[in-house]
DNA sequence: TCATTAACACGGG
DNA sequence: CCCGTGTTAATGA
């Protein structure tokens, strides 16, 4: 039965934070999605009919200028969901932001109207929206203390330890290309804040892959 | 002063 | 050979 295997994976990663019927009642209305590394999630200017519980995986969030690059945002963890799209569900207005894939993702679709429906039927639901509403909005407050008032190699820093933090491992495994969009500046600049670190005995360079110490 | 742009050399796959 | 990387010189904010 399809609907208790939903059970057991929403379980794995609810339990503490769900009562039991509620977890009951995600797994039989709602389906699970699986997404690829480097998937395209929600895009901007998209309407969002249905909002995802992360189970597996991470999901990065970026924001797109219309001149020039994207800008990541944060990265959103298993167990987390994503507020703009509770914005998005409830509002009924178009995304503001990209989520793409940070690794191999498994979460869980949760239509619009359940989602109404649980805010008032359960308490634990109610929580966990008002929760993730207010940490992500603290994890754009820090994304905005970064940009404003972190320098670039500050920057570079943390972008690499959330990259470790969220794939669990000490290896990045990124050009040093793709950081430079993620961040919106240049390669050059990349290479040699980079190269610096590694002066510093803070990460190891190898060819498509940053190790970082510590 | 520091980022960006362009250009080039090096080396691994 | 192509791509990722390291470096430099010129230019601009």
């Amino acid at each position: 039965m399809i609907k208790d295997k939903n059970y057991e994976l929403l379980k794995l990663t609810y339990q503490n934070i769900f009562e039991k019927e509620l977890i009951e009642e995600i797994a039989e209305t709602s389906s699970i999605k699986d997404f690829k590394k480097d998937e395209v999630i929600i895009e901007i200017g998209s309407y969002i009919k249905q909002m995802p519980l992360l189970l597996e995986g991470a999901i990065k969030i970026i924001r797109e200028d219309m001149i020039q690059g994207e800008l990541l945002l944060y990265f959103i963890e298993r167990g987390d969901t994503c507020a703009m799209t509770l914005t998005c569900c409830l509002g009924k207005t178009k995304s503001e932001i990209r989520a793409v894939s940070e690794n191999s993702v498994k979460l869980i679709m949760v239509a619009v109207e359940k989602m109404e429906e649980w805010m008032i039927k359960y308490k634990s639901w109610r929580n966990f929206v008002l929760a993730s509403y207010n940490s992500r909005m603290n994890e754009l407050l820090l994304a905005i203390d970064t940009l404003a008032f972190m320098k670039m190699d500050e920057r570079l820093l943390k972008y690499l330890k959330d990259k470790a933090k969220i794939n669990q491992s000490n290896l990045i495994k990124n050009t040093h290309q793709e950081i430079a969009y993620e961040l919106n500046t240049s390669r050059v600049v990349i290479s040699r804040l980079l190269k610096a670190l590694e002066n510093k005995s803070i990460i190891k360079l190898k060819r498509n892959v940053i190790q970082l110490l510590q």
